[in-house]
DNA sequence: AATGACAGGCTTTTT
DNA sequence: GCCTGTCATT
C-alpha cells in the first residue's frame, strides 16, 4: 500500500501541500503527528527532497523521540542522510556549536541546567549581601527566565521594577548574566535566544540555514514560545515551506511562555498560509473520546472543534475511589497484574500530575513483581554522583566554567573547604577574573595559607592533565582518568553503605553511556550536550511495558490502557492553579491530554484521604471537578461499596497476593505502615499472619526487600521469598538483568 | 575540614 | 516523609 493510501482526504491534502506555509489544527488523536511523519516520508521519497534538507522540531524530548521513531518506521533511507528530528533546544545547540563563535560565543561553552543556574543565583545573592530568606533563589531564577524570554535586559527590567524587591532581582539578574558570560556558559533560555540572535545578526549564517532547511515541520505548535516562534520565522525567510501542527486544547505550557498567539496569528504572519482541520479521531473508543471532549468543553476561552471516531463503542471509562493513596495504587497494580495474564504485551501508562506521585505506584508495582519504567523525575543525569563526574568533564573542556569547577573541587573530599573556596571566590570577584585564573594566581604567588595551597596544587594538576587530553578523546577515556586519579570508586567502596553501592551502580551506568557515546564516534562535547538536554531518566528499562509519567510528558503519546490517577481537587486541578481562571483551564486541558492518550481503556482513580507531604496528617480530599464534568452515562464505578461488610470496605479481591515485605528485622516504620494498609485493604484483621512469620529466624537468609549481590548477576533486591529450609526460593530483581528465581541455598548471595 | 545531628521547607508541570 | 541547608562537634 502506498504512503498516501494510509491517510484520509484531509491528511492527504496536508501531506501533499508541500509548498508554502501550512497550519494544521486538530484535536487529539486525529493524526497530526501522522501527517508530520508521513509528510517527511513523502518529501523524501516522492518529491526527492534530500533528507538532510528536512527539519522537524518540537518542544519535549518525548515528543521528539516519538516523531523520530515514527519517521524511522516509515522510510527506508539509503545511506546515512537523515532528516533532522529533534527538540528546539538540541537544534539550537547544534547551530551554536557550529556558528556560535560568529556572535562571540566561545565554542566550548558549557550548558547550565537548573541546578547550575541555582548555584549561580545563590552565589550572586551572596555576593550582593542579600539574604536568601527574603529572596528565594528559585523565585529569582524564574523572574530572570521570564524576563529573558520577554526580551528584557537587566537594565529594562530595572527600569520597569515596581518595587525595591524587583529592583534587587534586577541587580541579581545583571550579576547572573555576567557570571554566565564569564563562565563561558549558557542556560536553557540562552540556547534559544542566542540562536535567534545569531540568525538575526549574521545574514550570511541565516541564509545558510534557510537554504539548508527548505522544509520545516513543527509538531505541538501550541507549546512554542515567542523565542521559538522567532526562530522559526528566521528560518523561513527565503522560503516558507513550513508545516505547523497544533491543538489549542492541548496547550499546557503557558507557564513557561508557550503563547497561543503563535497559532492565532499564523495567518497574519504567513499571509499565504493554508489551514487544514482534521476531525476524525483514530485513537480512542467513543466513550473515551466523548468523556474527554465533555471535560474540555467546559473551557470558556476556546473556539471548539469537531472530533468524531468510527471506532466501535468500547468499555466505559472506569472510575475507582479508594480510601487512601496506597489503596489506590494497589488497585492499579492489581488491575494491571490481572490484565497482564490475558495480554502480556500490552502497553500501559500510569499518568499523574506531579512527579512526586510516582512513588506509591512504583512501590505497588514492585510488590506485584511488575516491571515498569519511570519517565522524568530525578533523571539519571541529575543524580549527584553523576553530576559530580560530569562536572569534571565540563570543567576539563571549559576551565572558565566555575560552577562545574566548584562542583568537583572537593568531591571526593580532598581538603579544600568552604573557607578556601570563599576566599578564592572573593578574590575572583575583586579582580574580575574567573575562579580558575585566580586559583592559579593564588598558587603561584602563595596568596593563601600553606595548607590550602597544598590541597589546591594537586587539584590544579589534575585539571591541567584532563585539559591536555586531546579534544577528540571520548568521554569514557577522560572519565577513566578522573576515576583513577581521584580514587572515586574506591572511596565509595570503602564507605560500604547500600547508598554508596547504589552510587557505584550509577557511575558504572555513566561509564557505559560514555563508552557507547565514544563508540558512536561522538566527541566529549557531544556527550555532554546529550547529558544536558536529554535529561531522560532510566533509559535502561525502556522495554518495560508499564510507563509512569506526568501528564506533561505523556503528550503526543498513546497507550492501549491509561490510568489517570489522583483525580482530586488540589492535585488535578493542582492547588496552585485554583486562584486563576486561566490556570484552571490549563489544568482542564491537562486532564484532556491525559484522557485522550487512551486507546482502548481509560481508568480514573482517586483517594478519599490523601497525605500531602506524607508525614502531615492525611486530609480528606474532594473529587476533582473534572470527574463531575464527565456524563455519568460514560462512567463505570469500579469501587463497589457494600455498606454492610463491617471492616471490609472494598469488595475488590486481589488476583494474587501482594508480596509480603514484613520479614526482615530491619524494616522501617514506613514499610510496616504500608503492610498494615495492605492488610486493611484486603479486609484482613489487623496484624494476623505476618507478624508470626517475623519471629521465624529472621537472621538467616535474605528477607524480601534486602539488597544482595550475586557473583554473576551483580546487585539486586529480593522481591519475594517462598518455601522454607533448604528449599527456600528467592525472586530477585537484579539491576540491568531483571527478575531471577534462585534457590537460596545454592545462590551464593552476599548481603550488601 | 569533615562529619553528623537537626530544622525547615517543599512540589506543579520541561528544556 | 525526604531532601537540603545550617549548625555544632571532632
Ligand atoms: N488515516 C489514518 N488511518 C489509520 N490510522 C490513523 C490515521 N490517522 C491517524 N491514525 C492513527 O491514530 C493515532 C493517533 O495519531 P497521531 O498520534 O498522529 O495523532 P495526533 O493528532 O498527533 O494526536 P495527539 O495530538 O493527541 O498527540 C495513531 O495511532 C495513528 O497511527
Amino acid at each position: 500500500m502506498s504512503l498516501l493510501d494510509q491517510l484520509n482526504p484531509q491528511q492527504r491534502e496536508a501531506v501533499e501541500t508541500t509548498d508554502g506555509p501550512l497550519l494544521i489544527l486538530a484535536g487529539a488523536g486525529s493524526g497530526k503527528t501522522r501527517v508530520i511523519t508521513y509528510r517527511v516520508a513523502y518529501l523524501a521519497e516522492y518529491r526527492g527532497v534530500p533528507a538532510e534538507n528536512i527539519l522537524a522540531v518540537t518542544f519535549t524530548n518525548k515528543a521528539a523521540e516519538e516523531m523520530r521513531s515514527r519517521v524511522q518506521g516509515l522510510i527506508r533511507l539509503p545511506g546515512l542522510a537523515r532528516p533532522w528530528v529533534s527538540t528546539f533546544h538540541s537544534f539550537c545547540v547544534r547551530v551554536l556549536r557550529r556558528d556560535g563563535p560568529r556572535i562571540g560565543l566561545p565554542r566550548d561553552f558549557s550548558i547550565y541546567d537548573e541546578d547550575d543556574q541555582l548555584r549561580v543565583v545563590k552565589s550572586c545573592l551572596r555576593q550582593l549581601g542579600l539574604v536568601e530568606k527574603e529572596l528565594q533563589a528559585r523565585a529569582v531564577l524564574s523572574r530572570i527566565s521570564h524576563a529573558k524570554n520577554h526580551g528584557r535586559s537587566p537594565e529594562t527590567f530595572y527600569l520597569h521594577a515596581s518595587d525595591p524587591m524587583m529592583e534587587r532581582v534586577a541587580v541579581v539578574y545583571e550579576e547572573y548574566a555576567k557570571a554566565l558570560r564569564q563562565a563561558h556558559a549558557v542556560d536553557f533560555d540562552d540556547l534559544l535566544l542566542e540562536a535567534v540572535r545569531l540568525l538575526r545578526e549574521d545574514a550570511e549564517v541565516a541564509l545558510q540555514y534557510n537554504q539548508r532547511y527548505p522544509y520545516i515541520l513543527v509538531d505541538e505548535y501550541q507549546d512554542t514560545n515567542r523565542t521559538q516562534y522567532e526562530l522559526v520565522r528566521l528560518l523561513t525567510q527565503t522560503q516558507q515551506n513550513l508545516c505547523a501542527v497544533g491543538d489549542e486544547d492541548q496547550s499546557i505550557y503557558s507557564w513557561r511562555g508557550a503563547d497561543l498567539r503563535n497559532i492565532v496569528e499564523f495567518e497574519k504572519d504567513y499571509p499565504q498560509a493554508r489551514i487544514i482541520r482534521l476531525e476524525q479521531n483514530y485513537r480512542s473508543t467513543p466513550s473515551i473520546l466523548d468523556a474527554a471532549s465533555a471535560v474540555v468543553a467546559n473551557n470558556r476561552y476556546r473556539k471548539g472543534k469537531t472530533l468524531w471516531t468510527a471506532r466501535q463503542s468500547g468499555q466505559k471509562v472506569g472510575y475507582y475511589e479508594g480510601p487512601d493513596g496506597e489503596n489506590e495504587s494497589l488497585f492499579v497494580a492489581d488491575w494491571i497484574a490481572r490484565r497482564r495474564r490475558q495480554d502480556p504485551d500490552e502497553k500501559i501508562a500510569i499518568l499523574y500530575r506531579t512527579n512526586a506521585q510516582s512513588r506509591l505506584y512504583e512501590e505497588a508495582l514492585r510488590r506485584y513483581g511488575l516491571k515498569y519504567h519511570v519517565v522524568g523525575g530525578v533523571s539519571f543525569y541529575e543524580r549527584a554522583e553523576v553530576k559530580d563526574l560530569l562536572a569534571y568533564l565540563k570543567a576539563a573542556r571549559n576551565l572558565q566554567d566555575s560552577v562545574s569547577l566548584l562542583r568537583c573541587i572537593n568531591s571526593p573530599p580532598r581538603g579544600i573547604g568552604t573557607t578556601t573556596v570563599r576566599k578564592l571566590e572573593e578574590m575572583a570577584l575583586e579582580a574580575n577574573r574567573s575562579f580558575w585564573d585566580i586559583m592559579g594566581q593564588a598558587i603561584e604567588q602563595k596568596l593563601l595559607p600553606p595548607r590550602s595551597l597544598q590541597a589546591l596544587q594537586p587539584f590544579r594538576e589534575l585539571m591541567e592533565e584532563l585539559r591536555a587530553m586531546p579534544a577528540e578523546s571520548g568521554a569514557s577515556e577522560i572519565l577513566k582518568t578522573v576515576m583513577e586519579r581521584t580514587r572515586y570508586l574506591e572511596s565509595l567502596e570503602e564507605e560500604g553503605t547500600p547508598e554508596a553501592f547504589g552510587r557505584i551502580e550509577n557511575i558504572q551506568e555513566l561509564l557505559n553511556a560514555a563508552a557507547d557515546s565514544h563508540e558512536r564516534g561522538e566527541t566529549l562535547i557531544q556527550f555532554l550536550d546529550h547529558a544536558a538536554l536529554v535529561s531522560d531518566a532510566d533509559s535502561y528499562d525502556e522495554n518495560a511495558l508499564i510507563s509512569l509519567m506526568t501528564l506533561h510528558s505523556a503528550k503526543g503519546l498513546e497507550f492501549p490502557v491509561v490510568f489517570l490517577v489522583g483525580m482530586e481537587e488540589g492535585l488535578l486541578p493542582h492547588s496552585r492553579s485554583l486562584m486563576n481562571a486561566e490556570a484552571l483551564e490549563e489544568e482542564r486541558r491537562l486532564c484532556y491530554v491525559g484522557m485522550t492518550r487512551a486507546q482502548d481503556a481509560l481508568i480514573l482513580t482517586r483517594a478519599v484521604s490523601r497525605r500531602h507531604y506524607a508525614s502531615a496528617m492525611a486530609e480528606t480530599s474532594r473529587a476533582s471537578r473534572f470527574l463531575s464534568e464527565i456524563p455519568a452515562s460514560l462512567l463505570q464505578d469500579l469501587s463497589k461499596r457494600p455498606a454492610d461488610r463491617g471492616e471490609r470496605h472494598y469488595e475488590y479481591e486481589p488476583s494474587e497476593p501482594a508480596l509480603s515485605k514484613v520479614e526482615g528485622p530491619e524494616e522501617t516504620a514506613e514499610q510496616e505502615d504500608s503492610v498494615e494498609n495492605v492488610r486493611r485493604f484486603f479486609g484482613l484483621p489487623a496484624g494476623r499472619s505476618e507478624p508470626v512469620k517475623t519471629k521465624r529466624k529472621p537472621q538467616t537468609g535474605f528477607p524480601a526487600g534486602s539488597r544482595v549481590r550475586h557473583p554473576k548477576f551483580g546487585y539486586g533486591t529480593v522481591l519475594r521469598r517462598e518455601g522454607a529450609g533448604d528449599d527456600t526460593k528467592l525472586t530477585v530483581n537484579f539491576h540491568g538483568v531483571g527478575l531471577k528465581k534462585l534457590v537460596e541455598k545454592y545462590a551464593d548471595l552476599e548481603r550488601v
